[in-house]
RNA sequence: GGAGAUGUGGUGUAGCGGCCUAACAUGUCGCCCUGUCACGGCGAAGACCGCGGGUUCGAAUCCCGUCAUUUCCGCCA
């Protein structure tokens, strides 16, 4: 061992003690006759003080070449500071290690950024680049502890639980039905690929089918899709499956194992539940008050409605089925050209136009054709909105009542980040529940499932299933938290006849359905029992639970958006011979 | 596939038509310094402003293209 003790360790009771500590320059302080080291790992920092009257002239002299990043071997003996001299905002602050002998292990090129600045203020494809140094920083060494933490956190809930840990193929099937897949080609079977698992669903049902009752599995999962803040090619799910259960158990433990992270390590990440229990709302509902599937609920803002209020209105944008609105508290400022760019921004979202009232003393106002909106009908507005003097009214008039949702929500989503209506250390979890099985593809007009295949449309629509796809409800449900979708998941379909029924809407060819699905189908005619299950995103609740501003900062090594590793030169061109030997031609 | 933003010494920014022979902070290097902890003092080096083209008497600054990074839309069963 190269330490006896770790540099965030040392206290005033380890006085007198002689140590060996071991880890980088921090920072270092040359006063020409004495050199104060920060000596910095993983666990904190220790000042070392490197003396004359303790060190040798040689370690005194080769210690004048120390620079920040040198890798250090320092032996020692562990002193109070002086009188008035420690220092409370370090851990290790109430002594120091008076150095005895100092081992330069390695020494170090200046870095191309600081490692001390814990600010966000290095350009990000730098930090990629030399990712080996930005890991040394105290942000990510701290992410990558709360991820540390959840992930145990997990294993250990789970286990305590009757759950099993198990391993799925990573070189799996293609399941072209989702998102696009990465491929690998097989070496033996010419022209034949593997898939990468976008979620290993069938697996983990095929074990339900298998008798293993509770699974669970921190599962790497690709998808060959673009990228976001929140999205990257693989990333890790708290995969989980139960068999015997239904829904409402898989919502209270997940929601009791999140409840609990939060509570037990509330220290370690400084955030706090909203809703304790979460909230739960079904799809429908969601979308009335919030206009988005997974809104952000830290705030109100709520969609209202005045469709009511304004039938027979002699203004023309409100002569239609639908007018709702939302109000923006304090923001009747906003001059006509911030609201012409709102109304931009709701036309991008599919409104036809975006209606703004300016709520001041004198009462509702608004520019333009104003003067067509009745008194009465402003009264209803301002009763609807909730509104008062200084208030901003943003309306949107559509017969399509979804579309009228969707842009408003996605207006609501835009402000809550402009206005930063959301605080940064709260955590607002939601259940969404009730979400319809099927929604119709825009382009083909084809029924499609709004989850997955497997997903069980409640009992109630099993009948009307065929006549009406689109009245059925699923035994779906997501976790939002803060506007990001953390989980999803659903009870399963575990009998053939129904698999083949819902296959069926969505337009299977039962000759595809088996040909694609028929491991699926067979098991399901050896016993499957009542199964269901859910998949919590770890990288996006660590992210969360950080603090983050996106997912690749919990993340120690992630790709940027062209999916590629800038250090490691990922992706790369193969070697004629690999190509050869795997039976692919480039084009 | 589409839209927006950004790109200036090692790093982070300022400058946004002539005052730029490019400023500031930090880092780096040299000298000095035995109680600092974002140590301090003195001095020095370091960018032709992502790249290409254009407009102009004159471009870091305006325009076009391109590349890179990023955010969002599409996409993500």
């Amino acid at each position: 061992m190269f330490k006896t003790h770790t540099c965030g360790e040392l206290r005033h009771t380890h006085a007198g003690h002689t140590v060996q500590l071991a880890g980088w320059v921090h920072r270092r302080r040359d006063h020409g006759g004495v050199i104060f080291i920060d000596l910095r790992d993983r666990f904190g920092l220790t000042q070392v003080v490197i003396n004359p009257t303790h060190t040798s002239a040689s370690d005194f002299k080769r210690s004048e070449s120390i620079r920040n990043e040198f890798v250090l071997q320092i032996e020692g003996e562990v002193a109070l500071r002086p009188e008035g001299m420690s220092n409370t905002k370090v851990a290790t602050g109430a002594i120091e290690v008076m150095a005895s002998k100092v081992t330069i292990l390695n020494p170090a090129k200046t870095p191309p950024f600081m490692i001390d600045d814990d600010g966000d203020n290095v350009d990000e494809a730098m930090r990629l680049r030399y990712r080996y140094l930005d890991l040394r920083r105290e942000r990510m060494s701290r992410n990558l502890n709360i991820r540390h933490r959840l992930i145990k956190f997990m294993r250990d809930y789970l286990d305590q639980r009757g759950f099993l840990e198990v391993e799925t193929p990573i070189l799996f099937k293609s399941t072209p039905e989702g998102a696009r897949e990465y491929l690998v080609p097989s070496r033996v079977h010419p022209g034949e690929f593997y898939a990468l698992p976008q979620s290993p669903q069938q697996l983990k049902q095929l074990l339900m089918v298998g008798g293993i009752e509770r699974y669970f599995q921190i599962a790497r999962c690709f998808r060959d899709e673009d990228q976001r803040a929140d999205r990257q090619p693989e990333f890790t799910q708290l995969d989980m499956e139960m068999s015997f259960i239904d829904r409402d158990d898989i919502l209270a433990l997940v929601e009791g194992l999140l409840t609990q992270f939060c509570e037990d390590f509330a220290e370690l990440h400084g955030r706090s539940l909203m809703f304790k229990p979460f909230l739960r709302l079904p799809f429908h509902e969601v979308m009335e008050r919030y206009g988005r599937d997974k809104p952000d609920v830290r705030y109100g803002m709520e969609l209202f409605d005045v469709s009511a209020a304004t039938r027979g209105s002699e203004f023309l944008p409100f002569q239609v089925a639908n007018v709702k609105g939302i109000c923006v508290q304090g923001c009747a400022g906003y001059t006509r050209k911030q609201t012409d760019e709102l109304t931009e921004f709701a036309k991008k979202a599919g409104a036809k136009g975006l209606v703004v009232l300016w709520h001041d003393a004198d009462g509702v106002r608004k520019s333009g054709a104003g003067t067509k909106l009745s008194d009465a009908e402003k009264t209803a507005i301002t009763a609807a909105a909730g509104s008062k003097a200084g208030d901003l009214i943003l309306l949107v008039a559509d017969d399509d009542r979804e579309r009228a949702n969707n842009a408003l929500g996605e207006l609501r989503h835009e402000l809550g980040i402009r206005l930063k209506l959301g605080k940064p250390d709260q955590l607002a979890f939601l259940w969404v529940v009730d979400f319809p099985s099927f929604v119709r593809d825009s382009e083909t007009g084809h029924w499609a499932a709004n989850h997955h295949l497997f997903t069980a449309p409640k009992d109630e629509y099993l009948d009307n299933l065929e006549a009406d796809p689109g009245a059925a409800r699923s035994k779906q449900y997501d976790l939002v938290c803060n506007g990001y979708e953390v989980a999803g998941g659903s009870i399963r379909i575990h009998r053939r006849d129904v698999q083949e029924r819902v296959m069926k809407i969505l337009g299977l060819s039962m000759e595809e359905a088996y040909k694609k699905f028929g491991h699926m189908l067979d098991a399901f005619e050896y016993g499957a029992p009542p199964h269901g299950g859910i998949a919590p995103g770890v990288d996006r609740l660590a992210m969360l639970f950080a603090g983050a501003p996106n997912i690749r900062e919990v993340i120690a090594f992630p790709k940027n958006q062209q999916a590629a590793d800038v250090m490691l030169g990922v992706p790369s061109p193969a070697a004629e011979k690999q190509i050869k030997e795997l039976h692919i031609r480039l084009a």
